[in-house]
RNA sequence: GGCCCUGUCGUCCAGCGGUCUAGGACAUAGCCCUCUCAAGGCUAAGACACGGGUUCGAGUCCCGUCAGGGUCACCA
Protein backbone atom coordinates (compact mmCIF):
# COMPACT_ATOMS: atom_id res chain seq x y z
CA UNK A 1 0.00 0.00 0.00
CA UNK A 2 3.22 2.93 1.00
CA UNK A 3 6.36 2.89 0.19
CA UNK A 4 8.39 2.13 3.29
CA UNK A 5 11.87 2.94 2.02
CA UNK A 6 10.20 6.53 1.88
CA UNK A 7 10.38 9.32 4.53
CA UNK A 8 8.05 9.45 6.54
CA UNK A 9 4.73 11.01 5.02
CA UNK A 10 3.47 14.03 7.07
CA UNK A 11 0.40 15.65 6.15
CA UNK A 12 -1.19 18.86 7.35
CA UNK A 13 -4.80 21.16 7.25
CA UNK A 14 -4.43 25.00 7.30
CA UNK A 15 -7.09 26.38 8.09
CA UNK A 16 -7.64 30.13 8.46
CA UNK A 17 -9.43 31.24 11.42
CA UNK A 18 -12.06 33.57 10.16
CA UNK A 19 -15.25 32.17 10.43
CA UNK A 20 -16.82 29.21 11.41
CA UNK A 21 -15.16 25.59 10.75
CA UNK A 22 -16.42 24.48 7.23
CA UNK A 23 -17.38 21.31 5.87
CA UNK A 24 -14.58 21.24 2.78
CA UNK A 25 -12.27 21.95 5.13
CA UNK A 26 -13.49 18.84 6.83
CA UNK A 27 -13.41 17.16 3.61
CA UNK A 28 -9.74 18.15 2.76
CA UNK A 29 -9.23 17.40 6.55
CA UNK A 30 -10.15 13.86 6.37
CA UNK A 31 -7.91 12.90 3.58
CA UNK A 32 -5.04 14.33 5.12
CA UNK A 33 -5.63 12.44 8.05
CA UNK A 34 -6.52 9.20 6.23
CA UNK A 35 -3.89 8.99 4.23
CA UNK A 36 -1.25 9.89 6.99
CA UNK A 37 -2.75 7.35 9.71
CA UNK A 38 -2.80 4.74 7.34
CA UNK A 39 1.10 5.72 5.69
CA UNK A 40 2.03 5.44 9.64
CA UNK A 41 2.82 9.23 9.21
CA UNK A 42 2.07 12.08 11.25
CA UNK A 43 -0.68 14.41 10.68
CA UNK A 44 -0.33 18.64 12.20
CA UNK A 45 -2.86 21.33 12.16
CA UNK A 46 -1.42 24.46 11.46
CA UNK A 47 -3.45 27.70 11.98
CA UNK A 48 -2.56 30.28 8.79
CA UNK A 49 -3.93 33.50 10.63
CA UNK A 50 -2.05 35.87 8.71
CA UNK A 51 -4.84 38.29 8.08
CA UNK A 52 -5.48 40.40 10.87
CA UNK A 53 -8.42 41.87 9.41
CA UNK A 54 -10.54 38.75 9.05
CA UNK A 55 -9.23 37.16 12.47
CA UNK A 56 -12.49 35.94 14.13
CA UNK A 57 -12.01 35.52 17.91
CA UNK A 58 -12.40 31.81 18.48
CA UNK A 59 -12.42 30.20 15.79
CA UNK A 60 -9.36 28.32 16.07
CA UNK A 61 -10.70 26.76 19.12
CA UNK A 62 -14.35 25.77 17.28
CA UNK A 63 -12.03 24.14 13.97
CA UNK A 64 -10.13 22.03 16.99
CA UNK A 65 -13.40 20.96 18.02
CA UNK A 66 -14.96 20.29 14.82
CA UNK A 67 -12.01 18.11 14.18
CA UNK A 68 -12.04 16.47 17.59
CA UNK A 69 -15.92 15.74 16.78
CA UNK A 70 -15.09 14.02 13.63
CA UNK A 71 -12.36 12.01 15.49
CA UNK A 72 -9.63 13.25 12.96
CA UNK A 73 -6.86 13.28 15.64
CA UNK A 74 -3.76 15.12 14.84
CA UNK A 75 0.04 14.46 16.29
CA UNK A 76 0.86 18.01 16.12
CA UNK A 77 -0.68 21.33 16.23
CA UNK A 78 -1.45 24.75 18.34
CA UNK A 79 -3.08 22.90 21.12
CA UNK A 80 -0.67 19.91 21.11
CA UNK A 81 2.60 21.26 20.28
CA UNK A 82 5.21 19.50 18.90
CA UNK A 83 8.67 19.76 17.12
CA UNK A 84 8.07 22.18 14.39
CA UNK A 85 6.39 24.43 16.76
CA UNK A 86 4.97 27.15 17.00
CA UNK A 87 1.99 26.04 14.88
CA UNK A 88 0.41 30.04 14.61
CA UNK A 89 1.80 31.57 11.65
CA UNK A 90 1.40 35.36 13.68
CA UNK A 91 3.75 33.44 15.66
CA UNK A 92 6.44 32.41 13.12
CA UNK A 93 6.84 36.43 11.90
CA UNK A 94 10.84 36.47 12.30
CA UNK A 95 10.68 33.28 10.12
CA UNK A 96 9.66 34.64 7.42
CA UNK A 97 11.16 37.70 7.40
CA UNK A 98 14.09 35.69 7.11
CA UNK A 99 13.22 33.71 4.44
CA UNK A 100 12.01 36.73 2.43
CA UNK A 101 15.29 38.20 2.83
CA UNK A 102 17.35 34.98 1.27
CA UNK A 103 14.88 35.51 -1.57
CA UNK A 104 15.69 39.72 -2.00
CA UNK A 105 19.23 39.01 -1.55
CA UNK A 106 19.14 35.50 -4.37
CA UNK A 107 16.97 38.18 -6.59
CA UNK A 108 13.65 35.86 -6.34
CA UNK A 109 11.79 38.60 -4.62
CA UNK A 110 12.00 42.40 -4.45
CA UNK A 111 10.13 45.01 -2.94
CA UNK A 112 7.55 46.88 -3.72
CA UNK A 113 6.70 49.94 -2.84
CA UNK A 114 3.19 50.98 -4.53
CA UNK A 115 0.39 52.38 -2.62
CA UNK A 116 -2.66 50.07 -2.28
CA UNK A 117 -4.51 53.08 -4.44
CA UNK A 118 -1.67 52.92 -7.58
CA UNK A 119 -2.49 48.93 -7.65
CA UNK A 120 -6.03 49.39 -7.82
CA UNK A 121 -5.48 52.05 -10.77
CA UNK A 122 -3.19 49.53 -12.45
CA UNK A 123 -5.86 46.50 -12.36
CA UNK A 124 -8.71 48.62 -13.42
CA UNK A 125 -6.19 49.41 -16.44
CA UNK A 126 -5.30 45.91 -17.14
CA UNK A 127 -7.17 44.14 -19.90
CA UNK A 128 -6.48 41.20 -22.16
CA UNK A 129 -4.14 38.49 -20.62
CA UNK A 130 -2.19 40.01 -17.92
CA UNK A 131 -4.26 41.79 -15.35
CA UNK A 132 -1.78 41.60 -12.45
CA UNK A 133 1.00 43.92 -11.10
CA UNK A 134 2.89 45.87 -13.89
CA UNK A 135 5.75 44.93 -11.65
CA UNK A 136 7.21 48.80 -11.59
CA UNK A 137 9.19 48.47 -8.61
CA UNK A 138 10.84 45.35 -10.00
CA UNK A 139 13.16 47.51 -11.69
CA UNK A 140 14.35 49.72 -8.93
CA UNK A 141 17.78 49.47 -7.82
CA UNK A 142 18.88 47.42 -5.33
CA UNK A 143 19.93 50.14 -3.27
CA UNK A 144 17.28 52.46 -3.75
CA UNK A 145 15.24 49.53 -2.86
CA UNK A 146 17.51 48.94 0.46
CA UNK A 147 17.65 52.71 1.29
CA UNK A 148 13.87 53.34 0.53
CA UNK A 149 12.92 50.38 3.11
CA UNK A 150 15.77 51.81 5.95
CA UNK A 151 14.26 55.01 5.92
CA UNK A 152 10.64 53.44 6.81
CA UNK A 153 8.83 53.85 3.80
CA UNK A 154 6.33 50.62 3.80
CA UNK A 155 6.09 48.42 1.15
CA UNK A 156 5.56 44.75 0.11
CA UNK A 157 7.48 42.03 -1.09
CA UNK A 158 6.85 40.56 -4.37
CA UNK A 159 7.72 37.37 -5.57
CA UNK A 160 10.01 37.97 -9.09
CA UNK A 161 8.57 35.50 -11.38
CA UNK A 162 10.52 34.73 -14.10
CA UNK A 163 9.05 36.64 -17.38
CA UNK A 164 9.37 33.72 -19.55
CA UNK A 165 8.97 30.18 -19.51
CA UNK A 166 6.51 27.79 -17.68
CA UNK A 167 6.29 25.96 -14.55
CA UNK A 168 5.34 22.51 -14.75
CA UNK A 169 4.25 20.40 -11.54
CA UNK A 170 2.74 17.17 -11.30
CA UNK A 171 -0.81 16.97 -9.80
CA UNK A 172 -1.00 13.23 -7.82
CA UNK A 173 -4.19 13.16 -9.13
CA UNK A 174 -4.18 14.74 -12.91
CA UNK A 175 -0.64 14.17 -13.73
CA UNK A 176 1.31 17.06 -15.10
CA UNK A 177 -0.01 20.58 -15.13
CA UNK A 178 1.99 23.07 -17.03
CA UNK A 179 1.44 27.13 -16.88
CA UNK A 180 2.96 29.55 -18.47
CA UNK A 181 4.97 32.22 -16.58
CA UNK A 182 3.42 34.84 -18.25
CA UNK A 183 0.38 34.58 -16.74
CA UNK A 184 1.65 34.28 -13.38
CA UNK A 185 1.57 37.56 -11.31
CA UNK A 186 4.34 38.72 -9.39
CA UNK A 187 2.69 37.92 -6.04
CA UNK A 188 2.96 39.66 -2.47
CA UNK A 189 4.50 37.37 -0.31
CA UNK A 190 4.94 39.80 3.15
CA UNK A 191 2.50 41.95 3.48
CA UNK A 192 3.66 45.70 4.68
CA UNK A 193 2.41 44.84 8.40
CA UNK A 194 4.81 42.19 8.06
CA UNK A 195 2.82 39.19 7.90
CA UNK A 196 3.50 36.83 4.97
CA UNK A 197 0.74 36.31 2.40
CA UNK A 198 -0.94 32.67 1.88
CA UNK A 199 1.74 31.78 -0.73
CA UNK A 200 4.76 32.38 1.56
CA UNK A 201 3.51 30.79 4.43
CA UNK A 202 2.84 27.85 3.39
CA UNK A 203 5.74 27.11 1.50
CA UNK A 204 8.02 28.12 4.43
CA UNK A 205 5.73 26.20 6.54
CA UNK A 206 5.16 23.17 4.98
CA UNK A 207 9.12 22.98 4.44
CA UNK A 208 10.23 23.48 7.62
CA UNK A 209 7.31 21.14 9.18
CA UNK A 210 8.47 18.89 7.25
CA UNK A 211 4.94 18.24 5.15
CA UNK A 212 5.73 15.67 2.56
CA UNK A 213 2.38 15.54 0.46
CA UNK A 214 0.34 18.71 -0.02
CA UNK A 215 -3.45 17.54 -0.05
CA UNK A 216 -5.55 20.74 -0.57
CA UNK A 217 -8.39 22.05 -2.69
CA UNK A 218 -8.52 22.09 -6.26
CA UNK A 219 -9.09 25.80 -6.18
CA UNK A 220 -5.23 26.20 -5.35
CA UNK A 221 -4.07 24.85 -9.08
CA UNK A 222 -3.29 28.09 -10.44
CA UNK A 223 -0.98 29.38 -7.69
CA UNK A 224 0.66 26.52 -7.14
CA UNK A 225 3.33 27.38 -9.37
CA UNK A 226 3.88 30.54 -7.35
CA UNK A 227 4.89 28.01 -4.51
CA UNK A 228 7.28 25.59 -6.73
CA UNK A 229 8.99 28.81 -7.99
CA UNK A 230 9.34 29.25 -3.93
CA UNK A 231 10.47 26.00 -2.83
CA UNK A 232 13.21 26.13 -6.25
CA UNK A 233 14.01 29.80 -4.76
CA UNK A 234 15.09 28.26 -1.40
CA UNK A 235 16.88 25.48 -2.94
CA UNK A 236 14.20 23.11 -1.29
CA UNK A 237 12.48 19.40 -2.54
CA UNK A 238 8.93 20.27 -3.94
CA UNK A 239 6.57 18.24 -2.16
CA UNK A 240 4.05 15.99 -3.77
CA UNK A 241 0.96 17.52 -4.65
CA UNK A 242 -2.75 16.23 -4.63
CA UNK A 243 -5.86 18.83 -5.14
CA UNK A 244 -9.07 17.68 -4.16
CA UNK A 245 -12.04 18.60 -6.19
CA UNK A 246 -14.00 21.16 -4.91
CA UNK A 247 -17.59 20.08 -3.18
CA UNK A 248 -20.58 22.43 -4.84
CA UNK A 249 -23.23 23.92 -4.63
CA UNK A 250 -26.78 22.59 -6.29
CA UNK A 251 -26.46 24.69 -8.94
CA UNK A 252 -22.59 22.96 -9.00
CA UNK A 253 -21.11 26.16 -7.84
CA UNK A 254 -18.28 26.42 -5.12
CA UNK A 255 -20.01 25.21 -2.33
CA UNK A 256 -21.13 28.24 -0.28
CA UNK A 257 -22.65 28.67 2.72
CA UNK A 258 -24.93 31.35 0.94
CA UNK A 259 -26.65 28.56 -0.69
CA UNK A 260 -25.78 25.50 1.49
CA UNK A 261 -24.99 25.31 5.12
CA UNK A 262 -21.68 24.99 5.37
CA UNK A 263 -20.73 25.00 9.04
CA UNK A 264 -20.21 21.75 10.38
CA UNK A 265 -21.61 22.60 14.14
CA UNK A 266 -24.34 23.78 12.34
CA UNK A 267 -24.53 19.92 11.24
CA UNK A 268 -24.13 18.50 14.68
CA UNK A 269 -26.58 20.81 15.83
CA UNK A 270 -29.04 19.79 13.28
CA UNK A 271 -28.96 16.08 14.55
CA UNK A 272 -26.42 14.85 12.22
CA UNK A 273 -23.65 12.13 13.60
CA UNK A 274 -19.96 12.47 13.04
CA UNK A 275 -19.85 9.24 11.59
CA UNK A 276 -21.99 10.18 9.26
CA UNK A 277 -20.90 13.44 8.42
CA UNK A 278 -17.53 11.63 7.89
CA UNK A 279 -18.96 8.68 6.03
CA UNK A 280 -20.72 11.07 3.68
CA UNK A 281 -17.58 13.14 3.18
CA UNK A 282 -15.87 10.11 2.32
CA UNK A 283 -17.73 9.00 -0.40
CA UNK A 284 -17.22 12.21 -2.06
CA UNK A 285 -14.93 12.03 -4.95
CA UNK A 286 -13.85 8.63 -3.81
CA UNK A 287 -15.47 5.42 -3.39
CA UNK A 288 -14.51 1.74 -1.80
CA UNK A 289 -12.56 -0.88 -3.14
CA UNK A 290 -16.02 -3.00 -2.93
CA UNK A 291 -18.03 -0.06 -3.93
CA UNK A 292 -19.97 -0.21 -0.22
CA UNK A 293 -21.17 3.28 0.68
CA UNK A 294 -21.58 3.13 4.64
CA UNK A 295 -18.15 2.67 5.96
CA UNK A 296 -16.55 3.92 9.44
CA UNK A 297 -13.66 5.92 9.85
CA UNK A 298 -11.14 3.31 10.11
CA UNK A 299 -12.38 1.83 7.22
CA UNK A 300 -11.96 4.62 4.85
CA UNK A 301 -8.33 5.36 6.56
CA UNK A 302 -7.81 2.26 5.98
CA UNK A 303 -9.01 1.74 2.28
CA UNK A 304 -8.21 5.38 1.05
CA UNK A 305 -6.31 5.08 -2.09
CA UNK A 306 -5.35 8.10 -4.85
CA UNK A 307 -6.36 5.76 -7.21
CA UNK A 308 -10.28 5.90 -6.19
CA UNK A 309 -10.35 9.47 -5.92
CA UNK A 310 -12.14 11.08 -8.33
CA UNK A 311 -11.56 14.72 -10.01
CA UNK A 312 -14.91 15.79 -10.88
CA UNK A 313 -16.90 18.60 -8.32
CA UNK A 314 -18.98 16.48 -6.09
CA UNK A 315 -22.32 18.19 -5.62
CA UNK A 316 -23.24 18.12 -1.86
CA UNK A 317 -26.63 16.34 -1.62
CA UNK A 318 -28.35 16.44 1.67
CA UNK A 319 -30.88 13.76 0.96
CA UNK A 320 -28.40 11.66 0.36
CA UNK A 321 -26.58 12.89 3.32
CA UNK A 322 -29.63 12.47 5.75
CA UNK A 323 -29.96 9.15 4.20
CA UNK A 324 -26.90 8.14 5.37
CA UNK A 325 -27.28 9.68 8.89
CA UNK A 326 -30.33 7.65 9.51
CA UNK A 327 -28.21 4.29 8.35
CA UNK A 328 -25.75 5.47 11.11
CA UNK A 329 -28.91 6.19 13.53
CA UNK A 330 -30.34 2.74 13.10
CA UNK A 331 -26.20 1.19 13.35
CA UNK A 332 -25.92 2.75 16.73
CA UNK A 333 -26.43 0.67 19.48
CA UNK A 334 -29.68 1.54 21.75
CA UNK A 335 -27.81 2.37 24.88
CA UNK A 336 -25.00 4.42 22.48
CA UNK A 337 -28.11 6.37 20.78
CA UNK A 338 -29.35 7.36 24.10
CA UNK A 339 -26.34 8.54 25.66
CA UNK A 340 -26.13 10.56 22.20
CA UNK A 341 -29.44 12.19 21.98
CA UNK A 342 -28.78 13.16 26.06
CA UNK A 343 -25.36 14.45 25.25
CA UNK A 344 -26.05 16.66 22.22
CA UNK A 345 -28.80 18.01 24.02
CA UNK A 346 -32.31 16.33 21.88
CA UNK A 347 -33.59 14.79 25.08
CA UNK A 348 -37.17 16.16 25.71
CA UNK A 349 -37.69 17.08 29.62
CA UNK A 350 -40.12 14.89 31.20
CA UNK A 351 -39.24 11.67 29.67
CA UNK A 352 -39.40 8.70 31.68
CA UNK A 353 -36.13 7.67 33.09
CA UNK A 354 -36.71 4.19 33.61
CA UNK A 355 -38.27 3.61 30.00
CA UNK A 356 -35.48 5.79 28.07
CA UNK A 357 -33.99 2.87 25.67
CA UNK A 358 -37.52 1.32 25.42
CA UNK A 359 -38.62 4.43 23.39
CA UNK A 360 -35.20 5.05 22.00
CA UNK A 361 -35.58 1.61 20.58
CA UNK A 362 -39.21 2.29 19.21
CA UNK A 363 -37.90 5.79 17.42
CA UNK A 364 -34.16 4.76 16.14
CA UNK A 365 -36.08 2.96 13.12
CA UNK A 366 -37.93 6.15 12.25
CA UNK A 367 -35.00 8.71 12.43
CA UNK A 368 -33.26 10.59 10.00
CA UNK A 369 -32.10 13.23 12.29
CA UNK A 370 -31.74 13.06 16.17
CA UNK A 371 -33.96 16.78 16.04
CA UNK A 372 -36.19 14.18 14.91
CA UNK A 373 -36.70 12.46 18.49
CA UNK A 374 -38.19 15.24 21.08
CA UNK A 375 -41.36 15.86 18.83
CA UNK A 376 -41.85 12.21 18.08
CA UNK A 377 -41.46 11.63 21.64
CA UNK A 378 -43.28 14.37 23.61
CA UNK A 379 -46.29 12.39 24.16
CA UNK A 380 -44.62 9.87 26.26
CA UNK A 381 -44.19 13.00 28.93
CA UNK A 382 -47.55 14.72 28.58
CA UNK A 383 -50.47 14.12 27.33
CA UNK A 384 -50.74 16.64 23.88
CA UNK A 385 -53.85 18.74 22.83
CA UNK A 386 -55.31 17.42 19.73
CA UNK A 387 -58.59 18.13 18.22
CA UNK A 388 -61.53 15.18 18.82
CA UNK A 389 -61.97 14.90 14.85
CA UNK A 390 -58.45 13.16 15.04
CA UNK A 391 -60.10 10.35 16.37
CA UNK A 392 -62.34 9.90 13.70
CA UNK A 393 -60.31 7.44 11.17
CA UNK A 394 -60.80 9.04 7.81
CA UNK A 395 -59.65 8.20 3.81
CA UNK A 396 -58.67 11.04 2.15
CA UNK A 397 -60.62 12.95 4.05
CA UNK A 398 -63.22 11.29 4.42
CA UNK A 399 -64.67 9.71 7.82
CA UNK A 400 -64.86 6.04 7.67
CA UNK A 401 -66.47 5.72 11.22
CA UNK A 402 -69.31 8.05 12.84
CA UNK A 403 -68.66 9.94 15.66
CA UNK A 404 -71.06 7.41 17.79
CA UNK A 405 -69.09 4.51 16.04
CA UNK A 406 -65.92 6.01 17.03
CA UNK A 407 -66.69 6.22 20.84
CA UNK A 408 -67.82 2.76 21.01
CA UNK A 409 -64.83 1.65 19.37
CA UNK A 410 -62.73 3.57 21.72
CA UNK A 411 -65.31 2.25 24.98
CA UNK A 412 -65.43 -0.99 24.21
CA UNK A 413 -61.47 -1.18 24.12
CA UNK A 414 -60.90 0.69 26.64
CA UNK A 415 -63.30 -1.96 28.60
CA UNK A 416 -61.31 -4.80 27.04
CA UNK A 417 -58.33 -2.77 28.54
CA UNK A 418 -59.12 -2.42 31.62
CA UNK A 419 -59.71 -6.28 32.69
CA UNK A 420 -56.18 -6.51 32.13
CA UNK A 421 -53.29 -6.99 34.96
CA UNK A 422 -51.74 -4.09 36.59
CA UNK A 423 -47.83 -3.83 35.83
CA UNK A 424 -46.36 -6.65 34.11
CA UNK A 425 -44.26 -7.91 37.22
CA UNK A 426 -41.87 -10.82 36.56
CA UNK A 427 -42.56 -11.90 39.74
CA UNK A 428 -46.33 -12.82 39.09
CA UNK A 429 -45.77 -15.58 37.11
CA UNK A 430 -49.30 -17.18 38.30
CA UNK A 431 -51.00 -14.75 35.85
CA UNK A 432 -51.91 -15.66 32.45
CA UNK A 433 -49.78 -14.03 29.82
CA UNK A 434 -52.96 -13.15 27.97
CA UNK A 435 -53.67 -10.36 30.97
CA UNK A 436 -50.54 -9.33 31.22
CA UNK A 437 -49.67 -5.65 30.25
CA UNK A 438 -47.74 -5.92 27.52
CA UNK A 439 -47.50 -5.41 23.69
CA UNK A 440 -48.34 -8.58 21.89
CA UNK A 441 -51.62 -9.56 24.20
CA UNK A 442 -52.62 -5.88 24.42
CA UNK A 443 -52.55 -6.48 20.49
CA UNK A 444 -53.97 -9.41 20.48
CA UNK A 445 -56.78 -8.45 22.54
CA UNK A 446 -57.23 -4.94 20.31
CA UNK A 447 -57.39 -7.68 17.01
CA UNK A 448 -60.00 -9.89 18.30
CA UNK A 449 -62.08 -6.88 18.96
CA UNK A 450 -61.70 -5.32 15.89
CA UNK A 451 -62.99 -8.77 14.25
CA UNK A 452 -65.55 -8.66 16.36
CA UNK A 453 -67.13 -5.35 15.57
CA UNK A 454 -65.92 -5.90 12.17
CA UNK A 455 -63.46 -3.21 11.26
CA UNK A 456 -60.08 -3.32 9.77
CA UNK A 457 -57.48 -3.17 12.31
CA UNK A 458 -55.71 -0.41 10.68
CA UNK A 459 -59.01 1.64 10.99
CA UNK A 460 -60.08 0.52 13.98
CA UNK A 461 -56.55 1.76 15.81
CA UNK A 462 -56.98 4.66 14.87
CA UNK A 463 -59.18 6.24 17.29
CA UNK A 464 -56.89 4.02 19.62
CA UNK A 465 -53.47 5.84 18.41
CA UNK A 466 -54.89 8.87 19.22
CA UNK A 467 -56.32 8.60 22.28
CA UNK A 468 -52.88 7.31 23.33
CA UNK A 469 -50.47 9.30 21.44
CA UNK A 470 -52.32 12.19 20.50
CA UNK A 471 -51.10 12.34 17.39
CA UNK A 472 -52.10 9.77 13.76
CA UNK A 473 -48.40 9.16 12.94
CA UNK A 474 -46.77 7.81 16.01
CA UNK A 475 -44.46 5.05 17.40
CA UNK A 476 -45.61 1.16 16.77
CA UNK A 477 -49.60 1.54 18.95
CA UNK A 478 -48.87 -1.31 21.43
CA UNK A 479 -45.18 -1.21 22.31
CA UNK A 480 -45.83 2.11 23.03
CA UNK A 481 -48.82 1.42 25.32
CA UNK A 482 -46.79 -0.99 26.89
CA UNK A 483 -44.12 1.76 27.84
CA UNK A 484 -47.05 4.15 29.08
CA UNK A 485 -48.19 1.85 31.55
CA UNK A 486 -51.74 0.76 32.63
CA UNK A 487 -52.94 3.65 34.05
CA UNK A 488 -51.79 6.28 32.08
CA UNK A 489 -53.31 4.63 28.66
CA UNK A 490 -56.61 4.08 30.34
CA UNK A 491 -56.43 7.71 31.55
CA UNK A 492 -55.95 8.75 28.17
CA UNK A 493 -58.61 6.93 26.69
CA UNK A 494 -60.89 7.86 29.40
CA UNK A 495 -59.96 11.42 27.90
CA UNK A 496 -60.52 10.44 24.65
CA UNK A 497 -63.71 9.21 25.03
CA UNK A 498 -64.54 12.61 26.60
CA UNK A 499 -63.78 14.36 23.93
CA UNK A 500 -65.15 12.29 21.33
CA UNK A 501 -68.56 13.07 23.08
CA UNK A 502 -67.88 16.44 21.66
CA UNK A 503 -68.43 15.29 18.54
CA UNK A 504 -71.18 15.87 16.29
C1' G B 1 -12.09 37.78 -21.08
C1' G B 2 -6.91 35.06 -20.25
C1' C B 3 -5.24 30.78 -17.92
C1' C B 4 -6.18 26.10 -15.34
C1' C B 5 -9.34 21.92 -13.99
C1' U B 6 -13.54 18.85 -15.14
C1' G B 7 -17.53 16.41 -18.36
C1' U B 8 -21.32 8.31 -17.19
C1' C B 9 -28.70 8.25 -14.81
C1' G B 10 -31.68 14.48 -11.28
C1' U B 11 -27.48 13.46 -7.41
C1' C B 12 -23.09 10.41 -5.44
C1' C B 13 -20.10 6.51 -7.18
C1' A B 14 -18.54 1.74 -10.50
C1' G B 15 -16.42 1.22 -15.36
C1' C B 16 -9.37 1.76 -15.76
C1' G B 17 -10.01 -1.05 -25.03
C1' G B 18 -13.66 -6.22 -26.03
C1' U B 19 -17.32 -9.68 -20.39
C1' C B 20 -21.58 -2.43 -21.38
C1' U B 21 -28.20 -4.73 -24.58
C1' A B 22 -23.37 0.51 -19.01
C1' G B 23 -23.63 -1.69 -12.64
C1' G B 24 -24.76 0.05 -7.41
C1' A B 25 -26.64 3.87 -3.97
C1' C B 26 -29.82 8.32 -2.83
C1' A B 27 -34.07 10.62 -4.69
C1' U B 28 -38.73 9.53 -7.79
C1' A B 29 -42.99 6.03 -9.22
C1' G B 30 -45.56 1.36 -8.49
C1' C B 31 -46.18 -3.14 -5.74
C1' C B 32 -45.34 -6.23 -1.27
C1' C B 33 -45.06 -6.24 4.06
C1' U B 34 -48.01 -3.57 7.66
C1' C B 35 -51.75 -0.87 13.73
C1' U B 36 -49.85 4.82 11.63
C1' C B 37 -45.04 6.53 10.17
C1' A B 38 -40.66 4.53 9.25
C1' A B 39 -37.51 0.40 8.26
C1' G B 40 -37.26 -3.76 4.91
C1' G B 41 -38.22 -6.49 0.10
C1' C B 42 -39.38 -6.39 -5.24
C1' U B 43 -40.13 -3.74 -9.86
C1' A B 44 -39.98 0.60 -13.09
C1' A B 45 -38.19 4.97 -15.26
C1' G B 46 -33.49 7.31 -15.78
C1' A B 47 -26.80 8.60 -18.23
C1' C B 48 -21.67 7.55 -21.49
C1' A B 49 -22.24 16.35 -23.73
C1' C B 50 -21.28 16.70 -29.20
C1' G B 51 -17.98 15.99 -33.50
C1' G B 52 -13.70 14.05 -35.46
C1' G B 53 -9.79 10.65 -35.19
C1' U B 54 -6.58 6.02 -33.34
C1' U B 55 -8.01 0.78 -33.27
C1' C B 56 -10.39 -5.33 -35.76
C1' G B 57 -13.06 -3.00 -31.56
C1' A B 58 -13.97 3.29 -27.52
C1' G B 59 -17.91 5.14 -22.02
C1' U B 60 -12.71 3.76 -21.69
C1' C B 61 -6.90 6.63 -25.74
C1' C B 62 -5.96 11.50 -28.78
C1' C B 63 -7.78 16.27 -30.86
C1' G B 64 -11.52 19.91 -31.41
C1' U B 65 -16.24 22.09 -30.05
C1' C B 66 -19.55 23.02 -26.36
C1' A B 67 -20.77 23.12 -21.27
C1' G B 68 -19.70 23.58 -16.00
C1' G B 69 -16.31 25.06 -12.34
C1' G B 70 -11.97 27.42 -10.42
C1' U B 71 -8.56 31.42 -10.61
C1' C B 72 -6.75 36.13 -11.96
C1' A B 73 -6.13 40.65 -3.85
C1' C B 74 -1.04 43.60 0.79
C1' C B 75 -7.96 36.81 1.53
C1' A B 76 -6.93 32.25 2.41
Amino acid sequence: MTQPASPTVRTRIAPSPTGDPHIGNMYVALVNWAFARQSGGQFVVRIEDTDRTRFVEGAEAMFLRSLDWLGLDHDEGPDTGGPCGPYRQSERLPLYREHVDRLIAGGHAYRCFCTPERLKAVRQKATGEMTGYDRQCRTLPPEESARRAAAGEPHTVRLAVPLEGQTQFEDGLRGAITIEHKSVDDQVLLKSDGYPTYHLGVVVDDHLMGVTHVIRAEEWIVSTPKHVLLYQAFGWDVPRYYHMPLIRNPDRSKLSKRKNPTNVMWYRQQGFLPEAVVNYLGMLGHSMPDQREVFTREEFMREFSWQRVTTTGPVFDMEKFEWLNGEWIRRLPVETLTARLKSEGFWPAGLPEDKAQAIVGLMRERMRRLTEFSDAVAFFAARLPYEAALLVPDKKGKPIMTATETRTALSRLKEAYAAFAPEPDAEASGDSLSSQWQAAALEASGRALADELGWKPGEFFTPLRVAITCRRVSTPLFETMEILGREECLARMDEAIEKAKTLA
